[in-house]
DNA sequence: TTGAAAGCGCTAACAA
DNA sequence: TTGTTAGCGCTTTCAA
């Protein structure tokens, strides 16, 4: 059995107040007595209990970060810099996959607050219901948009300008026929960047062919089958650009199967910047999200709410993507 | 505030423990009573307070996953399997990602502690010492083998298994020259791939040229840079067993850089299978780690020592490494 | 500077 | 079947 503050005390001869007091570098304790119960505690290994602290105090320094899946390329760095911040601060975090899955981000929505944690970091899966997260009780921010009622703190990359952004680059470098393969038809984040995409067409007077706009799901296999389709078709783009990295990478993939040479004959750009992107056998073109200051900000956000003099607002932090040109589409001249 | 069980009681007309056991589903209580107390706390949003009830039942139903970096793309994985494990079971999960550090990885273990989590799954930081893990209080199994006295449970993989079949590989395949890069030289995993290694040589009888044995550590770089050395000695091997998929990375990095078709004239193998390694345009042949499998099975083994009547007992489960062969080494013939 | 005591929200032993 | 009560380990108020 681990010692408690009662055992110290007993041992030190004081009251297990004092004990408390000095333990906590509380005023108020004489230096002589202080110095003996540090002592004490130190020769019976003493732990203290954060639980029974929690009770008292009403909070855990624990916070929560819920992702759709650590396993996806995009989350790890998000969730370094999560944890590293959190940690600074004295919080420790746990670690949520909701698998896509609304019902499963609910439980864990409930068991987080079953537990007292101080604050929640969320990703959501899509497809969520708009009363998903009325009535909650504890303080979140948010790492993507919803579409619902409720309003919270977040930070967000500025998905329009990265669309923008992409395409421009693409029409830059002198390709002209740019289909857009794009995630899930009803995640915000994905509309915005197909928004951006359209604005970047408009401005360069390229007529917009809704035949080259597409949607699936954000994984490779989406990027694949619907860059297979469009070949198909025979209404063969001269560029893509891909909803995310992942989407690139499979329509790259088929790209390639089918002859088409990259970057002279066909470019190609991905949304995100993940790890694999930047490996010299790939070197993806892509628009970079700050994931880790995603991460770091969002907790900062979090933290900042918790003190009562500045909660309630709502904050929104808004994060500006880059350009990262590598080999999968062409240079632009200059 | 959230409502407490008194809250219910007082509305509900009843004694609190009677709240209290309705809740907890235990019997000895009035079906009509209990079905009114489940609908007051259903109405005022009664959500248990797990704190205090941490503090009476002395356990958290909660575990912590300790791991290096979660960034590095062998982790996700892991993870993913022992939090869907740990969640499937009632367990909540901390991250914690130690960095490498062994400072940082004792400060964990003891917020950790004081957080009274039921339960530790760690993979070490390497460098670390002897003490670290001594008089240490709640139940941990280990994801790799530390070279210490103490003895914990562990899920680990044949490491002398998997380099003895990544080497055979290469020799099968008709290559003869064979280079181990590895990383951290004290690192026991990276000692016994070496070793498999060197049973591998020895069975085939080709003798051992310790030249082409290098160590360095798990990243890229190292594996980029130990090659150049290899190139640059003039004594240039035919093929290269990597310490992991990083390392093989920055090795086949540098192999085509310097103009050695691979694989015909160079073959490299890795150890992780990492999902980068599967990627069409990599094709990284390796040895597999069952990733998920091993932190499934250390939340298993973990929660197993949780029950009073089977803790204790020191168990390892030692999983078999696969081969994926795929296009950074000739076809072996048959 | 120190101690006594209440109370955080809950479970469980015991009594009724 | 239900209520009373003690106590989990701690912080904090009040009094000494």
């Amino acid at each position: 059995m681990q010692a408690t503050i009662k055992d110290i005390a007993k041992k030190a001869g004081v009251s297990y107040a004092t004990v408390s007091r000095a333990l906590n570098g509380r005023r108020g304790v004489k230096d002589d007595t202080r110095e003996l119960i540090l002592e004490v505690a130190r020769n019976m290994g003493y732990q203290p209990n954060a639980i029974a602290r929690g009770l008292v105090l009403k909070h855990t320094r624990t916070l929560a970060l819920v992702i759709p899946d650590i396993t996806n390329p995009f989350f790890p760095e998000i969730t370094r810099g999560v944890e590293d911040t959190a940690s600074l601060q004295g919080y420790s975090v746990f670690l949520c996959n909701s698998h896509w899955d609304a019902k499963k981000e609910k439980l864990y929505l409930n068991t987080l607050q079953e537990k007292r944690v101080d604050g929640i970091i969320l990703h959501t899966s899509n497809n969520v219901e708009e009363d998903q997260y009325t009535n909650f009780k504890i303080p979140m921010v948010l790492l993507n948009k919803i579409s619902s009622v409720v309003e919270y703190s977040s930070v967000e990359v500025d998905n329009v300008r990265g669309g923008f952004l992409a395409t421009k680059h693409l029409i830059e470098a002198g390709y002209r026929k740019i289909a857009f393969i794009g995630g899930t038809e009803n995640s915000p984040s994905n509309a915005e960047r197909k928004e951006g995409y359209k604005l970047a067409l408009k401005q360069h007077r390229i007529p917009l062919d809704e035949r080259l706009i597409m949607s699936g799901s954000f994984k490779s296999e989406s990027g694949y089958e619907n860059m297979k389709k469009l070949i198909d078709s025979g209404n063969i783009p001269d560029a893509v650009f891909g909803g995310n990295d992942v989407i690139a990478l499979g329509v790259l993939h088929c790209a390639q199967e089918h002859g088409l040479r990259v970057p002279d004959d066909f470019g190609i750009i991905g949304f995100d910047d993940i790890p694999y992107a930047s490996l010299p056998q790939i070197q993806l073109t892509t628009i970079e999200q700050p994931k880790y200051q995603m991460g770091r900000y969002a907790v900062d956000l979090l933290i900042k709410a918790l003190r009562p003099e500045e909660g309630g607002e709502v904050k929104r932090i808004i994060l500006e993507p880059k350009l990262k040109a590598r080999k999968t589409t062409r240079e632009v001249p200059r």
